[in-house]
DNA sequence: TTTTCAATGTCGGAT
DNA sequence: ATCCGACGTTGAAAA
């Protein structure tokens, strides 16, 4: 990994452009050739490329240049002054284990499919047609087909898009026009619940609390506390 | 700006939960109080708070902790050997100038109706509705009524459902069926315009070229040959 | 390779 | 504060 601090100006073009003029600026090439350009502030870079771009070095007229190129992109930093430049190998076998995904909530209600409603039995599990895709296939109680359509967090528009013209070629394709269609989120805005009502769509709001595999929860607590 | 390379482990609670052991990383924090942690690879750091976070240090049991807390969400950093540090404040009166965008697009189609068909007259631009949003709102030269939604890049199925939708809306609330829908991208895949078709709707494809304001076309043209 | 969708998305703008 | 859509989205998985 190498680290540059100091004074520099960026040019970019590809799918945009864009042109920043002199600052002083992070700027962080990794193994993979991915670069980062940071300004002191805000989560995102403010230029990059992504892993691939194998920037190339060079010196001109007394500036650094950096100058990454990957397909029809091209990034090009120059350096009028370094305050700091680091070159180190990271030695890290650790991968991250995360839990809370979207995925994590479709198995808790394939576990459990009451959270939706009571007698509900999943078909399928990840129905893709040409359409798009939906969660979860299921009946009902009465043994009525129900398309659900799973978000964790808060649900969007798309959602209901997805989930209307998945409901709306299932009836098409099956010559059937008893289908429900059930947005299950972890939240659903009021105004999303009045759309999906004039479609005729249902919605339901679930809390399921994943946790990590092992004894992370256990952990979690004293650490929270701590 | 606060740079820390070293040796470190790193959980994560809020919307999702992660764990992530011991391994050499890049850290840093930002003056907006944003984290970031950085593995050897990849453009996304692997842990992360946005700005706001504000993170406080500490000694415990040999270690340094970093503990960044924003609305719901904790992150927590330890690192047990640290092989760089790094305090520096960041001057940079610049401001990135971006161009490319899709309001860039949308201002070009304004400019010259006629990249989408001859004859085409813009009537609004940036039309709300509680069902979704469409892009531009147009009348052919026959009069007829014209829904555009615009994609810079490549369109996707979504873009599809909520031309599809606004159009059905439209034709619902002023009882015309009789209004077309068009969907302006820079590339529509093969798959989207099957679709598109069976659903009664329109596709172009442009290539409008965005410059830079001010002289970056000429500057750009030597640099890149450079 | 292309397409499709999730993301601790982030970020900015409008209501 | 909430809601909504764009992003040089990135990234991974499936077709």
């Amino acid at each position: 990994m190498v680290l540059l601090l100091g004074e520099c100006r960026v040019e970019y073009q590809g799918r945009a452009r864009s042109r920043l003029g002199w600052g002083e600026r992070l700027v962080v090439v990794k193994k993979d050739g991915s670069v980062l350009v940071h300004q002191g502030v805000g989560r995102e870079p403010v230029n990059w490329q992504p892993p691939g771009a194998m920037p190339i070095y060079h010196l001109r007229d007394g500036l650094l240049v950096v100058r990454a190129q990957r397909a029809r992109e091209l990034m090009k930093i120059e350096f009028r002054r370094i305050d700091l430049l680091v070159m180190k190998a990271l030695s890290d076998g650790a991968e991250l284990r995360l839990a809370g995904m979207e995925e994590d909530l479709v198995k808790a209600i394939m576990d459990d499919p009451s959270v939706i409603e009571d007698g509900m039995r999943v078909l399928r599990r990840e129905l893709r047609t040409r359409s798009g895709s939906v969660d979860l296939f299921c009946k009902d109680r009465a043994g009525r087909p129900v398309i659900v359509e799973v978000k964790r967090g808060t649900a969007s528009i798309a959602a209901v898009y997805q989930l209307e013209a998945y409901v709306a070629d299932f009836k098409r394709k099956n010559g059937c026009c008893d289908v429900r269609g059930v947005l299950v989120a972890n939240r659903i805005p009021i105004m999303l619940r009045t759309l999906l009502r004039t479609r005729g769509l249902e919605h339901r709001e679930v809390n399921v609390r994943v946790e990590l595999e092992g004894d992370l929860q256990t952990r979690l607590g004293a650490w929270i506390g701590g």
